[in-house]
DNA sequence: AACATTAATCGTATATTTGCGATATAAAAT
DNA sequence: ATTTTATATCGCAAATATACGATTAATGTT
């Protein structure tokens, strides 16, 4: 099967791939957590999502695959932070892409 | 395999099925055309994307489903809108989520 | 009535995602 | 030096998503 996804325009693809991230409620938990938490550990957020830590640990690189969080190694632990200033890009993004919609909403005369 | 998904909180899960529905970018593609043409006639759409129709049908199922989109039966025909109403809420839970992410930017002293 | 058009649905193939246990790695504690 | 602890990665199974051709259903056209 051939991955149409790539057809589209870029910024449609990047929009995307946001929201697919974005698309598992684990990983919206774990954004919550490290903006909650002033320690950021790896196994503190293990604990409090209802996965095993391998999951946790595939859903934690997504993430900073995204470059939505940042993770040092500390000793033996892992720090994870929110990165403020990607999560603003892409939040801004979504704003775009949104009120580039709400332009057309008067034009509309049927619906 | 368990679907873990159903363990989060509803707001999260809610959220997340949002994210679902926008992260592909045919999905999105299809709001903005729906947004840009005063008629949304189905056909139109698919001469737009670089997909099968049936493809399309079923990327307009799962825009309905969500009720980002309504669409109606005219003659052969089937006409889409967007549903301004419902892609406000989405908008406003997405606003929402980040906004109380964003409360918490201050206290972390690490990141 | 026969045929054409439009779009939904079905069946199926393939791709991707999710989840976990087992293992690997590397630092910390004993 | 051995053992413990923390986390990433591997390998696999199951679930879900994506894509399309073929078929169906229902209206429109001739």
């Amino acid at each position: 099967m051939l991955n149409k996804k790539q057809a589209f325009e870029g910024s449609l693809i990047e929009f995307a791939e946001f929201a697919r991230v974005m698309s598992h409620p684990a990983r919206i938990a774990i954004l919550k957590t490290l903006a909650e938490k002033q320690m950021c550990i790896c196994g503190d957020i293990v604990e409090v999502l209802p996965l095993a830590q391998s999951t946790v640990s595939q859903h934690l690189k997504e993430l900073k695959n995204m470059g939505l969080i940042r993770g040092e190694i500390e000793g033996v632990k892992s720090c994870y932070c929110l990165d403020w200033e990607r999560l603003d890009y892409f939040f801004n993004l979504f704003h775009a892409q949104f009120t580039q919609l709400k332009e057309f909403q008067s034009h509309c005369k049927t619906c």
